[in-house]
DNA sequence: GATTAGCACTCTTGTGGGCTGAGTGCTAAC
DNA sequence: GTTAGCACTCAGCCCACAAGAGTGCTAATC
């Protein structure tokens, strides 16, 4: 049975009742709806409406003397068919404009910030992945004396990533030699790509630092741990405290239950695993998500792209009683703009 | 009237309930306490020593007809006088020595890494206020090229701390020259403190570079918030979902309360100023702090030193009712090794 | 004089009953 | 097809009541 099958009104009569639950929390009955959705007839025609839509599977009852509660189904239908487009606000424009403007260059932190900022404006905690890119290159070693037993080693990739680490040495290392050195690693590695550093390579510096080859372990370390990161990239929480505000999580244990599963970085990657290889805005209602910890939440996620590849994922979590008008209007504007943003700062037409 | 003024007895028993609500959260009675305390007196005599200790103000109790509850007064003296010492088990000093001995070098991270540390191991949230130097001066400046349009700023000061930021340009800037400023910019600025960055150096520089003068701007930037971290310290705060485990937390009211409150880092900073010019471990009990927020908490904070000079300060925050004797025993091995680190990090003897 | 047994009294907490009101489901009339 | 009417259901609330833990006091005991 599918939601067209439906006569106009019983699909008034469901969105009805889903925008009423958005908004309360409270099943919704037949009197209720009957009074506040002008919908010109009486409890009793909503009732028997309600009934059937019952019977199809888009509504619930709590309990049999309870109004109704959408059903996993009922709100997908809402989602993709039933519900009115919603407009960002002003303000709303207003603040993700004056994000995309910031010119924050930088991917990662650009990705950063772009999950605080949709966290705030939705309400609800963001998830957000960091870019994982291949090919991803060695573009400038430097190190930096900062006292003779001290030095500080800066990564810089092709992508403007910066990694940095400051290290000891048990013995004094000469200025002259560090930027030697610096001039032999960037000889040697600078275009080199994370993940090509060959053992030969490796092998061949070692050779020609001699006594100093010990330099070599912290630079080692440090392009390890870049091509770590973009070969398994993070997903990162944000506004958990938000989901306090929401009643299904006035329970405290469920709370730490949900939060403690969110702990785990692979965990939250497989919540955002139903955007992988999805254009467009991904949403996942209930049990639909195939995390079986997530069967009463909801998820809207959707890939950031630069050029045509998707290289990350920025997500909102919420319960499947979320405002999917106003979040999705929203997730939707600020994620277009994010990827406009994302093409022109890293495709730029001239390239 | 002070705590030795009491009877040996009293203070047994004052320590005992302390100890039972510590563990329990419930107010403990005269009789469960004859029983659970080997204290060889039975229950009447316990309740009228109870019944003094309350007059005293040692205690609280709820209500007529419930037992006892330590006041703050009474947490006071046990911290101070009665507790006994704890002992680090062998894992939490594994864990506590595996950290010290991973030698990360730069002091902003390493403290960072200590406050997680702490929060794990005493099982609540932990605040760590970022280190505040004064007299940091550039070391190195660096501008390493990305694409024509792009270049990553590189800022070293000369505490071995990294700030950078990738910039863009409207007009292509040739390698070359961006070499040439790195070095007119490490030649004008290598060795000059952030703050007394001056007005004159800044429009020599201006005008030694010509038109290229928008390359300054982000430079000018990042030295301003280079200098900003380090007079104005960031307080983070961490571990914060283990107040959920707290019964005092378990009304979700509250728990918003008190996060949202914690979310403002000058309230952050205020929740540590008792520490500031304090030797040593400072604990605050309930009442004791200034902060009117925290009447129902206790926060145990101590300052990190570099040489003599306290740097910032690590703190862990709980309720009132919380394990002392565990966490302070945890607390100080910690910032001993802590500190013992730092100074070995930063003050090497032969400097 | 300190300690303890005993007891009346207090107050929270848990429980069960009854009531209320929102809500359903059905029937019969419109 | 719609609606009015009505019986029925059930969560939530209030209340009363009992249980239990605890105090505080008194009088007996060591």
């Amino acid at each position: 049975m599918e939601i067209y099958d439906l006569s106009e009104r019983k699909r008034r009569i469901l969105a009805a009742i889903i925008e009423s639950y958005i908004d309360t929390a409270e099943p919704v009955g037949s009197k209720a709806l009957a009074e506040a959705a002008g919908l010109g007839v009486s409890s009793a025609t909503i009732r028997n409406e309600m009934a059937e839509l019952k019977e199809l599977g888009w509504l619930e009852q709590p309990h049999t003397s309870a109004g109704s509660v959408p059903s996993s189904r009922g709100y997908r239908a809402y989602v993709d068919y039933l519900m009115q487009r919603y407009h960002v606000s002003e303000q709303e424009s207003k603040r993700t404009q004056a994000f995309l403007e910031s010119r924050v260059a930088e991917l990662e932190r650009l990705i950063a910030e772009a999950g605080k900022l949709i966290s705030e404006l939705s309400g609800y905690p963001s998830l957000t992945m960091t870019p994982k890119r291949s090919g991803v290159a060695i573009r400038h070693i430097n190190l930096v004396p900062v006292d003779p037993y001290q030095f500080v080693l800066v990564l810089v990739t092709s992508e403007g990533t910066v990694k940095n680490n400051l290290c000891r040495t048990r013995q004094p290392l000469p200025t002259e030699l560090l930027y030697e050195i610096t001039e032999l690693l960037n000889r040697r590695l600078a275009g080199v790509e994370l993940s090509q550093v060959s053992v030969m390579e490796i092998a061949q510096l070692r050779r020609s630092l001699g006594e100093f080859e010990f330099v070599l372990q912290p630079v080692l370390q440090i392009i390890h741990e870049a091509a770590m990161a973009m070969e398994n990239p993070e997903v990162i929480l944000g506004g958990e405290g938000r989901l306090l505000e929401q009643p299904e999580f006035r329970d405290i244990g469920r709370m730490k239950e949900f939060l403690d599963f969110l702990q785990d970085n692979e965990a939250r990657r497989q919540v955002l695993s139903p955007a992988e290889g999805h254009e467009g805005i991904t949403v996942t209602i209930g049990q639909e998500h195939p995390l079986e910890q997530l069967r009463d939440s909801s998820v809207i996620m959707g890939n950031y792209r630069i050029g045509d590849r998707p290289v990350g994922v920025i997500a909102i979590l919420g319960p499947t009683r979320m405002d999917y008008p106003r979040v999705l209007g929203q997730f939707e504007y600020f994620t277009n703009g994010l990827n406009r943003l994302l093409q022109e700062l890293f495709e730029p037409p001239d390239q």
